[in-house]
Parts: structure tokens; C-alpha cells; sequence
DNA sequence: GGTCCACACTTGTCATGACAAGAACGATGA
DNA sequence: TCATCGTTCTTGTCATGACAAGTGTGGACC
């Protein structure tokens, strides 16, 4: 493991134990160059880590100080829609319309950086809350993470638990929201009239090796679902605003 | 501006401006070390931002490639459109079409933890990239903050900053995402079809004092704008999921 | 006591140099 | 033709040194 790995690493761990509370200032560079007997790159690259992470603050002539001990929970709201429900109290449901081994679409491969025709496992489900139509999630998994799905009953649980279980770890996506007018099959089973606007979440969720494993294109009924975002001069931001050109 | 932004801000430009397309190669670090007269510190600066950016791929051996030629911006310039669309490199536009002093609607009064029908100031703005009409705000706000705006020429500048000046600090907002259809004055004046989709943006902005300043309702196109999130294990996402009975 | 300013300290930026690790590509051999 | 192996190019990591820019503090001065 590189040295800044190690340093950020050490970081991490002497805040989470709370040898370093929030508030407290971090060492300073030139301490930890000291400490590490290491010269200054790795040291600021692990602090460039860890404030990209939120943990601590500082900037120029202000001293790092911890801004935060917690790691985030709620990553795995965003990718289950089953416990996302559940914490709200509500009865999540499911129907897979399909399941189906098929040749990666360009648009598919593109997400998930594979070539063109290679095979990948897509799903589609209807995803209810209180037994009201909610969401229509077109999902796409890479091949060897498809191929246990042959084996799960997705209509029983909650997938992600399972792909969990099976060791298939997602620790990082990234989301992109826009709006797109329902078409026939969309009109069907969200149930509103073909062309009404339609929240789209496209989702690509990497491994811990930091390859694709999924991409999903989610699509909310817009008076049922919607994303909020708070945040804080403060706080690390994980919003974007994207523009396009057309 | 340091060195290592002025490359990052060239990069964007040409990859924006289609000099560079998505798929081509980025020129090598060497390359830029030469083109700009640098060391490798700056140029390495630049091309990590553009990676955190998504804008480009590449790693240890693999020379980077243009990923995508939309930017993402961090939150920081959230608030205002002007920066935003700036710091893409393009040419921001706005034309203020409405400036009134009302009485707070139920919506509006909701919104701002205000009474019904105490005083407001609001705001009907078209607002443009590269002289199309890419979205429409309708903001309000309160009565103190709102007075300032009759004495501010809205379409020279950055509405923001010019408060930022005047002493109004924005320290915490909220921001609401959905769809809706396109009403006729969203048609006329966003030039889209009548009914069409558009992603809706709702913000709360409060002051340090953790009242509400500012209340908007933001029409984007969606082939133009969408919002993205990434979050990972590590970071702290600031993204929550609503789901609402309708 | 209050104000202002110089100074120490911190982080940001950049140059230079060096080596390691991984990837792309062409040559080579089967 | 195809697989294999090196060469070479690219990026990742780190040391060293230097200066700029911003912050905070303490002391001098009023």
C-alpha cells in the first residue's frame, strides 16, 4: 500500500476511535512529515483524501481541523429501494417482469465500459410501495454478477442483500437525474398516460475494484418520488449539476 | 488564477468546445508539461480535478481519454447559474421578465415559514447558455432580502454575488428535485412543447441565522440540464429520497 | 483598554529529479 | 495466423527545495 494510503488510513482510523474528536485539529503537515519521516506529497495527498471524503476541513493558513467521525449509512438507501421503503414505514413490493442474458446494447456497454455485444444480464421490474406502482428499474449487471441472479428469487427480497451476501460489494455510484416523457410500456405499469414527465435516475454503481458492476435506468412517478439534497456551506457536497449540449 | 486551474479551465474548454471529443486521447502529461513551460506538480493538479470531474478517464499506464464533454461543478456554485455556466466555459444569459412586491401565497408562505400574505419580492427569470433558453426561475423572496433587488440591475450579473455583497449569506439549502409537464408559459418560454417533461428544481435557502431567505421554483430542460450524485461508502452523501402520498 | 501591525505559522503552489508500476505496441517465434 | 515477450511510453509515487498567500497571535502604540 502506498505511503499516503497509509498515512490517510492511520487518519481515518485515529478519528473514528475518537483520538481525534470533531473539532479538533488535525496534525499538521508538518508534523505528520515528521512523524512519517516522509516528505510532504504523500502527506498532502492523504489530506487531499481525506477532506474530498468530508472528514476534515482547512484551507490556506487554517489548519485542518476534524469535521466529521461518522461514516455515511445511508449509501445503501440509494441502491435499495426495498429498505429505503422499509425505513419509512411503508410495504415495499416487486414484480420482475423479465430477466434476460442478452448482448450489451451500445448505450449499456458504454456505462458499464465493456465492448460493444458482450453479454450482460438485464432485468426489469415493477417496484411498488403499498402496493402501488412506484418505479419501473431497468437494470443491467455485468455477466458474472448477472449470472447469480438465475439463482435468486428477486421477487422474495431485497437483491442487493443477496448480491451482498454473495460478496459482490458496490462502494461507489454515481447518479444522474433528469426528467423523460413515459412511452407505451412505461405508461402500462406506472399506470399515467403515455408522455407524462417521469423522474429518471441512471445509476452506475463500481466494485471495490472500481469497475462497473451495474447500470440502471430508473424511472419514479414524479408525484410519488422525489430527491432532495441538503447541504451546507460547510458539508462536502456530493451534489452536480450537469450541462449538456444538444 | 494558479497555474494548475488555468490548464484545467483550457482543458475544459477544449473538450467542450469539441477540439477534444469524447474517445480521444488527452494530451500526456509530458505533453502539457511542454505546451505550458510546467512541471508535472500543476499539470498532474489539473488533470486529478478533471478526473473528480468524470470529464476524463485514464490511470497508471493508461493514457487519459475524454470521458464525457458535459462538466460537472461542485456545489459550491449551486446557487448561482451565472458561475456555473461560467466556469463550463460558456456564456451565461438571463432576461428578467417579471419584479413584484406581493403578498405571500399559500405555497410561497409555507415555504418561507412565512404568514400568508406577508409581503414578498419575486422574481420571473428566463435564464440562457449560450443564448438558448435553457431554464426558467421563479424565485421569491423575503421582504428585507428582496428589497435590495429594486436597487440591482438583475440582468447585468450575478444576482448572487451582488447579495453576497450586501451582507446576505445563503449557509444551508434545500433542494427538491422532480418532474413536471410544461405549462404554456413553460412552453413559450422555454421553447418546448406544451406538456413536455421538465426537471423541476424546488430550492430553500436559508441565512446563517437559519431563517428562509429564498424560495424557488426552477424549470430546467432536461436535454439540456440534469443533476448527478456521487456518493460512495466513504463520503458522506448529502442526498436523501423522498417518497410523498399524493 | 482598545486598535493596529509585524511576525510566526500554516497551507497552497510549483520546479526538479528520480524510480516504480502498469499498459500499449511491435517484433519474434511457434 | 496467433500467442508470447520485451521495449517503450504513460502514469503513480515520493524526496527536496523554494516561495506565495492567508490566518492567528502577541506586542507596541494610542
Amino acid at each position: 500500500m502506498p505511503l499516503h494510503e497509509r498515512i490517510a488510513a492511520d487518519l481515518r482510523r485515529r478519528i473514528a476511535s475518537g483520538e481525534l474528536a470533531v473539532g479538533d485539529p488535525v496534525p499538521s503537515e508538518s508534523q505528520l512529515c515528521a512523524q512519517w519521516n516522509a516528505s510532504r506529497a504523500p502527506v498532502r495527498q492523504a489530506l487531499t483524501t481525506l477532506r474530498a471524503e468530508g472528514m476534515i476541513g482547512g484551507g490556506r493558513g487554517k489548519p485542518a481541523v476534524v469535521r466529521r467521525h461518522t461514516l455515511s449509512q445511508p449509501f445503501e438507501t440509494f441502491l435499495s429501494f426495498s429498505s429505503w421503503a422499509a425505513g419509512l414505514g411503508h410495504v415495499p413490493g416487486q414484480r420482475t417482469l423479465e430477466i434476460a442474458r442478452r448482448p450489451a446494447s451500445v448505450e449499456v456497454a458504454d456505462a458499464l465500459t465493456l465492448d460493444e455485444g458482450t453479454p450482460v444480464v438485464q432485468l426489469l421490474r415493477q417496484r411498488l410501495i403499498d402496493g402501488r406502482p412506484t418505479m419501473l428499474e431497468r437494470t443491467t449487471f455485468v455477466e458474472p454478477v448477472g449470472r447469480l441472479l438465475f439463482d435468486f428469487d428477486c421477487d422474495s427480497g431485497s437483491l442487493y442483500a443477496y448480491l451482498g451476501e454473495q460478496g459482490v460489494d458496490m462502494t461507489v455510484a454515481r447518479h444522474q437525474i433528469d426528467a423523460v416523457a413515459a412511452d407505451e410500456k412505461d405508461s402500462e405499469l406506472l399506470e399515467v398516460p403515455v408522455g407524462s414527465p417521469l423522474l429518471r435516475e441512471r445509476r452506475r454503481a463500481c466494485g471495490v475494484d472500481g469497475r462497473p458492476v451495474e447500470y440502471s435506468d430508473d424511472r419514479y412517478r414524479p408525484d410519488m418520488v422525489s430527491f432532495s439534497i441538503e447541504n451546507s456551506q460547510q458539508a462536502h457536497p456530493a451534489l452536480l449539476r450537469d450541462w449538456r449540449a444538444s
